[in-house]
DNA sequence: CATTAGAATAACACC
DNA sequence: TATTCTAATG
């Protein structure tokens, strides 16, 4: 799916090949890439539009860099987004230069890249080298333990609020002694003294978050300049992928490594940064050629991958934001479709209208030829929405995958059962303690831990000897004493094993099954238990690839992306951020409604700024297609079980109607709702004559609908559409009718929310659209 | 301590 | 709606 059909991977070429002829890989690179390639030595900013092959030239980059005598395969530092990337990369390089890309050691992510160096020198920040990395269960738990012990009500000021500020302040890569003044307000005037302290902790933990793993390199650097020193001998080439995503600490990071030769290469797209909310500064883009002078800037713009209508579309809606580095996307390619936009009366009617186009694309409707399932992608703004769509294509048995879900890794029972691992590794995990004390039940409850806990501080070591303390002295009674020890017997004999030589895998699932963990699952009757003992099974299988225990548990802390390539044909259903990178022929952008898309959120925490990221969001989204783009909203979708009806999205106004073609809502009879989209309205009408209307199958699963449900369904768009301008056109004491609750009385008027009375279902907060006035129910046909 | 019903609350995206 | 939290009960 990733740059697909590439004429670079065909060509096998062997080290003779290299030799015989100096740069055939250059061949095949138009001029702009040519240039960005050979330019080795110095600054370089390759800015790369959407689909104009930077990936091709940043292989090609290295590949040259090597066939040069530039650098060694070791000596070339990559950062790639995704590590996932990182391996792809390495595979195409492979297949040119075979065995002489041996040995490229260093390309990755950041984070990985960083773990890598933090574990030679872990010692000068305070850490041993076999330091563990939290996930973010541990980071709150363990933030909780500090706020309550600084005697701050967690309810008023809670420990996700630290944890994203400590994680804000990590990406700017501020210590606790640098938090700017301006931000000592945070966390009710406590922020930087809870930093300060969390740090401490991790500290005697052993441990450190992500964000740790890029800050302590840099500290390590900028405290350490010999160890620096020697980084910026040995890689004597950096490139970087999605320069636009960095944050300031990797900014530093790269910089501090990149001072000596200045040999760095950035490769980025300031129209697709889309990751501000993580820390991202678009300005490590917009200033490269400040911060490196002297450099060379070459833009991609020859696009490759979509047709006109589609780029210019995303150039359309891309164009409203300021500050652009400007980059003009063209593409040799003359025909294509134009965009599609569609209006559906709600969420599921959306679903259920792109899963019949699915269908027909997959018949070779639509005009665009048989098409695959793994050529189409549906991309929606946040994960919740995926939910309609699973349960559509569940119905109609239409497969599909989701990319980028809840991961393996993160899933609680997997969780768990590496808490039990690591506890089994090394005892004094604290934060695994915790985790598995009571999992499964053990009758040890929140008194018996706080008494571990006092009683492992007291004696200053961890909570397993604190436990073994609370035993000796008898200070738990009965029941909870008995499952104490047998937990405190069964950690030691584990760890016993793991000294000697043993069988990992065996031993696993020993601890699987002596904890009684996965009895637990096994006496569970909700329904997803058997999913969980399969995710266990699962688990040590994936342990085989493993020498051991240790090896898995640091492994598996950063490989987090969940790599399952199946054979099967499915349509992919993913975020837009998961989608960065990718292509396909057809794409589906559902959901565009303001509130969702652009995110209300964003725009809320970061204004301007806010929206224009969101823009950048649908300009990735656009690109993502190669042949057929199409767009839709809904009117009506269920937020938290409550109805809620949308605008359209104010990018739908910014598409250029010349390249936009508007179909007719399947919903959607005599106008009405269309209509307010500024600009398409008219189209809308034009095309929606009755006798289209009516003929349509939209029209006619309209009425099956009504059948099915009765006449609820039109009688609620009646009352939508005579209410949706107003505000609050209700006063205390009118008579009101509701769709679901029927007659009411209001009682008090809040803005658009009323509470209301009703006659037979009790008081209820609605928002004033829901509800209409009792005299007009008899006004509503049907 | 565990269980549970009912209430509160939640949801943007990820290495 | 679905999950998580709380207070009341066993």
């Amino acid at each position: 799916m990733t740059e697909s059909a590439d004429p670079f991977d065909a060509i096998p070429l062997s080290r003779r090949a290299l030799s015989a002829r100096p740069a055939p890989y250059l061949d095949d690179l138009n001029p702009a890439q040519r240039e960005a390639v050979e330019a080795l030595d110095g600054p370089v900013l390759m800015l790369a539009g959407a689909g104009t092959g930077k990936t091709k030239a940043l292989i090609a980059r290295i590949v040259h860099l090597l066939a040069m005598g530039k650098a060694r395969p070791n000596e070339i530092l990559s950062v790639t987004f995704t590590n996932k990337a990182a391996r792809e990369m390495k595979q195409r390089i492979g297949r040119i230069l075979g065995e002489a890309s041996e040995g490229i050691a260093w390309m990755g992510t950041f984070h990985s890249l960083s773990v890598k160096i933090l574990r030679r020198h872990a010692e000068l920040v305070g850490l041993k080298s076999n330091f563990t990395i939290l996930d973010t269960d541990d980071q709150i738990r363990l933030m909780k333990q500090l706020i309550s012990a600084a005697n701050i009500d967690e309810k008023r000021w809670p420990a996700r609020l630290l944890a994203s500020l400590i994680d804000g302040w990590k990406n700017r890569a501020l210590r606790p002694d640098r938090v700017p003044t301006a931000d000592a307000s945070a966390y009710n005037n406590r922020g930087t003294e809870l930093y300060e302290a969390y740090q401490a902790r991790l500290l005697t933990l052993n441990a450190c978050d992500f964000g740790d793993l890029l800050l302590h390199c840099v500290t390590i650097f900028q405290t350490h300049p010999d160890v620096l020193a020697q980084y910026q001998r040995w890689f004597r080439y950096i490139l970087v992928d999605e320069y636009q995503d960095t944050n300031v600490a990797q900014y530093l990071w790269l910089r501090l490594l990149a001072q000596g030769h200045r040999n760095i290469c950035c490769v980025g797209d300031d129209d697709q940064s889309i990751y501000g909310w993580r820390g991202a500064e678009v300005g490590n883009i917009l200033r490269f050629e400040a911060d490196f002078p002297g450099a060379k800037v070459v833009r991609l713009e020859q696009n490759y991958r979509s047709t006109p209508h589609i780029l210019a579309a995303a150039s359309g809606v891309i164009a409203s934001n300021a500050g652009r580095l400007g980059k003009t996307l063209w593409t040799e390619e003359t025909r294509g479709e134009k965009l599609r936009l569609i209006g559906h009366w709600d969420g599921e009617e959306e679903a259920r209208w792109i899963g019949e186009e699915v269908e027909a694309l997959q018949r070779g409707g639509r005009g665009l030829g048989l098409m695959g399932l793994d050529d189409i992608a549906i991309l929606v703004r946040a994960s919740h929405q995926m939910r309609a769509f699973e349960d559509r294509f569940l119905t109609i048995g239409l497969p599909y995958r989701v990319i980028g879900g809840p991961r393996f890794y993160e899933r609680q029972e997997i969780r768990d059962a590496m808490a039990y691992f690591r506890l089994a590794v090394s005892p004094e995990d604290d934060l695994a303690f915790e985790r598995i004390i009571n999992t499964p039940k053990r009758g040890l409850g929140d008194k018996a831990q706080a008494d571990l806990q006092r009683a492992a501080r007291l004696a200053g070591v961890p909570l397993l000897d604190g436990a073994r303390e609370v035993l000796a002295k008898g200070g738990i009674g009965g029941k909870g004493a008995a499952h104490l020890r047998a937990f405190v017997g069964n950690i030691d004999r584990w760890h016993k094993v793991i000294q000697a030589p043993h069988n990992h895998i065996e031993l696993a699932e020993q601890i699987l099954d002596e904890s009684g963990y996965t009895e637990m699952w096994q006496n569970d009757k909700t329904p997803e238990a058997p999913g969980r003992l399969e995710n266990l099974k699962e688990l040590v299988k994936a342990l085989e690839q493993f020498e051991n225990l240790q090896g898995f548990l640091e492994h598996v802390s950063l490989i987090m992306d969940n790599e399952t390539e199946e054979a099967a044909e499915k349509v992919s259903i993913m975020t837009l951020h998961a989608a960065k990178g990718l292509e396909f022929p057809a794409v589906f952008l559902p959901g565009w409604e303001d509130g969702l898309f652009p995110s209300q959120r964003s725009m809320d925490e970061s204004g301007q700024k806010g929206l224009e990221e969101e823009r950048r969001l649908a300009y990735v989204g656009i690109t993502r297609a190669e042949r057929l783009c199409t767009i839709s909203f809904a009117s009506n979708r269920r937020v938290y079980g409550q109805w809620q009806s949308q605008m359209p999205s104010r990018f739908i106004d910014e598409l250029p109607a010349d390249h936009v073609a508007v179909l007719t809502p399947p919903g959607l009879y005599g106008g009405g709702y269309g209509a307010a989209v500024s600009g398409f309205g008219a189209a809308i009408e034009q095309r929606a004559t009755k006798a289209d209307v009516y003929n349509s199958p939209g029209w006619k699963r309209m009425q099956d609908r009504a059948g099915q449900r009765g006449v609820a369904q039109p009688q609620e768009a009646r009352g939508i559409v005579i209410d949706a301008q107003a505000i609050s056109p209700y006063g205390l004491g009118d008579r009101v009718f509701h769709q679901k609750f029927g007659y009411g009385e209001v009682i008090s008027v809040e803005g658009d929310k009323l509470d209301i009375e009703f006659d037979h279902a009790g008081s209820k907060k609605i928002v004033a659209r829901w509800v209409m006035p009792a005299h007009q129910v008899s006004d509503v046909p049907f």
